[in-house]
DNA sequence: CATCTGATTCCCGTTCATCGGTAACGCTGT
DNA sequence: ACAGCGTTACCGATGAACGGGAATCAGATG
């Protein structure tokens, strides 16, 4: 846009300047922003101006910026994790009281699954999820349910994938992995040990929305040696069925249930 | 900026568009979202192109669009509530438990109480909190707390100010107020019936950051009946100390505290 | 105290992305 | 057929955005 020898948009700039932030980088001085999204020097002071101005981003007082308030306010009113989000804590809580691991929910969202939630353990054993985070699909749990359950179309672009090793657990061959999704369809949750670090294993089922298809995943990571997931995943399931009912699903209407796309 | 007949920034115009979204919009065509924004026709279905692109924004099936997941996924990785939510959510899940009315998490923000986290009773009473909702400071418990612990100059200021009485129990007149906000930090908590809405009551309690400020409120709103404040204030205590600890909070070091700036 | 490093602010000429009107297209309901 | 509304497409004018360069400021180093 306007004169910008990259020709890329404000908007653009923008989303690199808050995707600059991370977890281990919240807030930085405005060099420092510079640096890492790449922008030329006076632009990122111009539009860190901006940005100040519309409460996008804050001024901490040792003149570093961080991510505004502003900005989780606009996002946190309408998302569409919101509704998601909220109908699933209660009943995350309830998981996370009874199993003593770590209670996740996951969306798949570009070929990865997407943490929208997470609670529990806080002196967390092994459990690399994080709200927000991302893990590869094949190499989660909740990953594979989504998959399980998306249509065939998407699997089948998704498997024809070179997909990353990651243990020895790790599936990677396309009809392995398929008789693996029909499992999971059919057991209707899906636990996979050490698929992506060998000392946890997660155990994952399916959340429902309205229109009777996948939107999420609830899942449980638990150390590798206790492996006495079958007493977990009854409680995962009605926790699961919860959540799917205050989604507005009205039960199993039909048998076999694919997702259309990731929405509610 | 580039020859916007109303002379708006970019950055203007697309927290506009975000900020027309919310609660009972979430999502919307593009000739509403021009209509709600107050943008001419064309410059929006120009920058929603742009924000379609960069995942700020997502096309639903029926066309509508809504505020996207990277947008979210963007925030929740490096905005300032995210420590604190964190922090505060297992604590604030225990209060829930045994008080069994919704518990409210609040920051002082822009002279208002914006509300970082909710949870509890799901068929909530009369309780008008939202996450990521805002209420007037002086119409709430958990905004005298703020304000009682705020520096003593934020304070004038805001008792400056011509106050709306939204009930006959609520406190415009500021003698009274600076009485009321010197009784909560001797006593270390607010518990005011009835200030916003007759119905019902809030108790709250700081919370304190690594830097011995006061960075949040913890609160619980009960029916106006149910009078036993007593009793759940310890809770509500003990409570705020472990999210407290779990920011970084040494202990009550000095006496008096005072909060330099809303920030952790 | 002088020097260096790095962050920040100020200045300014160039230019192209932005802006928003108009018009055509497509769908739905009457 | 027509009317109403949402959406896409086109296009000329213009001034906001751009970013290099230099000056200033703050801290650290020798």
């Amino acid at each position: 846009m306007a004169n910008s020898a990259s020709g890329e948009s404000v908007i653009s700039r923008v989303v690199r300047l808050v995707g600059a932030f991370d977890d281990s980088h919240r807030t930085m001085n405005v060099a420092m922003l510079a640096r890492r999204s790449g922008l030329p020097v006076t632009t990122t002071y111009r539009l860190v101006d901006e940005m100040l101005a519309e409460g996008l981003l804050e001024r901490e007082a040792n003149a570093e910026v961080r991510v505004g308030i502003r900005l989780w306010e606009l996002v946190s009113r309408s998302s569409r994790m919101v509704g998601l989000r909220e109908a699933a804590l209660p009943f995350m809580e309830d998981v996370q009281s009874v199993v003593q691991h770590s209670t996740t929910l996951g969306i798949l969202d570009s070929d990865e699954v997407l943490y929208i939630e997470r609670i529990g353990s806080r002196d967390s054993m092994v459990d690399i999820t994080k709200v927000a985070g991302r893990l590869p699909v094949h190499g989660t749990s909740s990953g594979l349910v989504l998959l399980a359950y998306s249509p065939a179309a998407y699997q089948d672009i998704f498997l024809s994938r070179t997909l990353e090793k990651f243990t020895d657990a790790t599936l990677t061959n396309p009809a392995d992995l398929r008789r693996h999704l029909a499992a999971i369809r059919q057991r209707g949750f899906a636990s996979m040990p050490g698929i992506i670090v060998p000392e946890s294993s997660g155990i994952a089922v399916p959340v429902f929305g309205r229109t009777n298809t996948v939107v999420a995943a609830l899942s449980v990571v638990v150390p590798r040696n206790e492996e006495n997931a079958a007493v977990r995943v009854p409680v995962l399931m009605t926790a699961a069925r919860g959540i799917s009912r205050a989604l507005g699903w009205r039960g199993e209407l039909k048998g076999a249930l694919r997702q259309s796309n990731g929405n509610i």
